[in-house]
DNA sequence: GTAATACTTCATTTTAAACTTAAGTGTGGA
DNA sequence: TCCACACTTAAGTTTAAAATGAAGTATTAC
């Protein structure tokens, strides 16, 4: 079992590969081009470290014409490697304190629900108001915020017949604290981009909160962005 | 960010400290040269990794004599280590320990406190109901642990006029975690002792826990012994 | 058809870091 | 006081794996 711990975490630990999983944190696919441009490698090198991580199932790839998209394999991968990011020192996400309120830190997407600050502020917020309960692995929804999530037009009927978690705490590289995660964090995500309060910047995970989200938020959850 | 996260990710990659990782994940501290051999590695390298870990804030070290016992430094790490380990292939069936219960690690006097399996368990029993809280280098007591003290009969007002530590940490050399040491731990001891919960055994340094004691500590405290 | 693009394969070179050898320091017990 | 033990440090060596160079297979565009 080490053994296999520690082929997977040395296969993570790779700079070229770290960089690959990194870059797929914003849930998008990207071909091996674009990823070897990223890295800043060649497409050679790329194509050897994208082979590796495919036979380990870390990622998949679907074939589009003569472009390859990357993807994830399982939802545990973006898990594992928020864990990582995670244990960064503390000291080093001191010193970039400074630029405190950068986009990144402040709003972004985790794999495919939100993260950083505003998304810690906003399981919190859930959480104080009892929508949301925290138990021991998993985010358990209350009466009012079964309510509060239909209100909004969520369908938690069909999320709840999706194979994956339902709702989970994910720890949060920046904040250092739990967001909501799982199938209803994903849905919530999705509706606030939808409903044009979040806009996705391109070639970034960094999200931002229109004038029409934050008017939205305080109203729903008194929260001020 | 990313090179952090590579940069923590080959850090745990490494085959000997994935080992050193992986063996602390039972919760005890162990020795350089214990991991050195369970890594099957030099005492030379392992102390290159150990630094390393240590460094990196993933360990912290505690010299004992000419021991020096390693354990995680974070709480998150654990957590970490097991979101990589999930996404390994399935493991085999886990593997049991057997830990020998000879009394003079099950239970026994250290100087002039409670050791052992018992001594440990006592301890964290004492700190699950807040009784004791952690703090960076002692233990200090919560309103419903002085309470608790005062009830059992022990004066807290003169322990706190010793000029020794009021109530420390040490590391149990059997169970590799921490018991109760300081004027406190003493004072818990010879009150066990002289209620009959427990007996001192002549010519060793074992303790054994009386029927009496067996039901004070499941009525006082929960355990199990 | 030809040419360009996207990606792969394989043989070779490079290199970072793990390991080894050897010589330390500090502690504890006889 | 002396020696064994636990661990560290520093310098040199080895080696696994990442990067490169050259050649090859599809796929799309003109």
């Amino acid at each position: 079992m080490e053994d296999q711990f520690s082929a997977m975490a040395s296969l993570i630990g790779d700079p070229v590969r770290a960089k690959i999983l990194w870059a797929l944190m914003d849930k998008r696919a990207y071909t091996a081009t674009e990823l070897a441009l990223y890295a800043n490698t060649t497409p050679q090198n790329i194509s050897m470290h994208l082979h590796k991580l495919v036979k380990a199932d870390l990622l998949t790839v679907q074939s589009q014409g003569r472009h390859k998209y990357y993807n994830y394999s399982r939802s545990e991968i973006p898990y594992a490697i928020e864990a990582i990011a995670n244990l960064a020192p503390e000291s080093d996400a001191k010193k970039i304190k400074i630029t405190e309120e950068q986009p990144i830190r402040y709003c972004r997407s985790c794999y495919d629900h939100l993260a950083g600050k505003v998304g810690v502020m906003l399981t919190e917020a859930m959480l104080h108001r009892n929508y949301l309960t925290k138990e021991q692995d998993c985010y358990d929804l209350s009466e009012e915020g079964q309510k509060w999530f239909s209100e909004l037009g969520i369908d938690l009927e069909r999320l709840k017949t999706q194979k994956r978690h339902f709702a989970k705490p994910c720890l949060d590289w920046s904040e250092r604290k739990h967001h909501l995660a799982g199938a209803l964090g994903a849905a919530l995500l999705s509706h606030m981009i939808y409903n044009g309060w979040l806009r996705t910047m391109d070639g970034s995970r960094s999200i931002l909160v229109t004038a029409k989200g934050k008017q939205g938020l305080r109203d729903c959850l008194g929260m001020d962005v």
